[in-house]
DNA sequence: GGGAACGTTCAAAATTTTCTGAACAATGTT
DNA sequence: AACATTGTTCAGAAAATTTTGAACGTTCCC
């Protein structure tokens, strides 16, 4: 009577799956990553056997095109792993487990040269500050006090640039997780 | 003879503003937020008075309504405050330039709900996944080992969670700021 | 009350990002 | 050599996000 697999509450597994496929992409897709990245990874994350490109793109519904970009990103960040199956041409994916690996390996890289490109903008600014105070020209600009109060501003984004630069950079942080 | 303000080597300072505005809108859009948030915060931040809604929007070279939206948006993360004169109609908006506050009372809440969201996911599949043990289907499915291992993987997923969301909840995070 | 000055909201337009199918290169098979 | 299989690239399509202009609600002033 029941086309439904599982009898009483629970959802069927492959549903369970699929929620939490979904649940990864929409989490990767809130930190700004995409969300692909975050399907992909939830779906090998699940999966107890390396899954070829084919397989990994039937899944999640999407072409082979996408699937072999995500990968890559995915691979990038050692968050995936690639296996070589001997007398196979198909490429094999499993997902890094260990978390740290990831988040040190892979993702910290990026998060401090984007910060790293924004502290070079701040030492940039808070150079021009300094040196305009002769340049400026007797047009209309800004007053010393006011010049005096954003070098102290840039000289507190430094600060914080630097502090957390050395923080991610830090293995304190590798060993949290 | 030359219309540029600064006679040799530096930048004027209002085109060194306008690089350090576009930084920041490409920092915050980095780091998943939108590049206005971004713009406006660094446009405040080098602003040594508060700056009404038409002036921001004329800075920005953007439609009143947007401003109007993504300094709401600043707000609610305490990146930016309110600033009302007397007899004057006009909202005036200011930097928060202390971070420790932005990233703790601003920042913080939204990364933790987002973790949230994705730690009761893992939670409700764990639970999918153990009771599923006796409710499975004869169907063909998961062998009892990869059950085991995957079991064994959503743990440690949920164990990530758990030290990330109270790290990011210790003082001792905010004290590094 | 009529009108001006402001900020907000929202549907539609503009832009950016993501996704795809087709062409291709590389490798193996018959 | 011709053909199959597999992964990648890329121009264009599709989808999502951002931005805008116009309509609107308030508040204040005359």
């Amino acid at each position: 009577m029941f086309s439904n697999s599982s009898t009483h509450q629970g959802l069927s597994w492959a549903a369970e799956r699929h929620r939490f496929i979904e649940a990864g992409g929409n989490t990767s897709h809130a930190f700004g990553l995409g969300r692909m990245i975050g399907r992909a990874y939830a779906m090998l994350y699940l999966a107890t056997s390396p899954m070829s490109l084919d397989e990994i793109a039937a899944t999640l519904r999407v072409s082979k095109a996408s699937a072999s970009t995500v990968l890559r990103q995915l691979a990038s960040w050692q968050a995936v792993r690639q296996i070589w199956v001997a007398g196979d041409r198909k490429d094999y994916y499993e997902a890094e487990t260990d978390f740290a690996v990831i988040l040190k390996e892979g993702l910290m890289p990026g998060v401090r040269k984007k910060l790293q490109t924004a502290g070079t903008q701040i030492e940039k600014t808070l150079q021009s500050s300094t040196q305009k105070a002769s340049a400026t020209p007797a047009n209309e600009e800004v007053s010393p006090a006011d010049q005096a109060e954003i070098r102290r501003r840039l000289r507190s984004a430094q600060q914080l640039h630097q502090r957390l630069d050395k923080v991610l950079g830090s293995k304190l942080l590798a060993r949290f997780l």
